[in-house]
DNA sequence: CCAATGACCAAAA
DNA sequence: GTTTTGGCCATTG
């Protein structure tokens, strides 16, 4: 299997910092791989405790919860997405456009943030 | 190899 | 607004 792909996933992931949170789709594009945006999801049903992998940051397209989360439930993650200032415009929903990560105000632009391929 | 599945995404009806 | 369709790419049987 593509292990790499999975590593590509995590680095990503790991590259969220508290209080932002990121799409599929963007991991996917940052690890290299732009239209793999469900095997981010299936990377992330892989992962489990232990791997410091912030994969509650990762939500869907609209900022909404997964409803097969992992965690225990959806509940859980909100409560630690908010413990880390994420807001909420539905009890199951993120403000993406103050959360979205990478910021698109950076220099370079998020491309910079992408590992090489290699 | 082929068929089916998936924590997805975007466009169309 | 919801529901369908097409696409992507890796995993699993």
């Amino acid at each position: 299997m593509d292990e790499e792909f999975f590593e590509r996933v995590y680095a990503q992931v790991r590259r969220v910092p508290a209080g932002s949170v990121c799409t599929y789709g963007t991991i996917a594009e940052l690890a290299g791989y732009p239209k793999a945006s469900r095997e981010v999801g299936l990377a992330m049903s892989r992962v489990q405790r232990g791997w410091n992998l912030p994969c509650h940051r990762i939500v869907n397209a609209k900022g909404t919860l997964a409803p097969t989360y992992a965690f225990g439930g959806q509940r859980v993650q909100r409560q630690l997405l908010e413990d880390e200032g994420v807001a909420f415009v539905d009890d199951e929903t993120i403000d993406m456009a103050r959360h979205r990560w990478p910021p698109c105000d950076e220099p370079g632009g998020p491309e910079q943030l992408a590992l090489p391929l290699g």
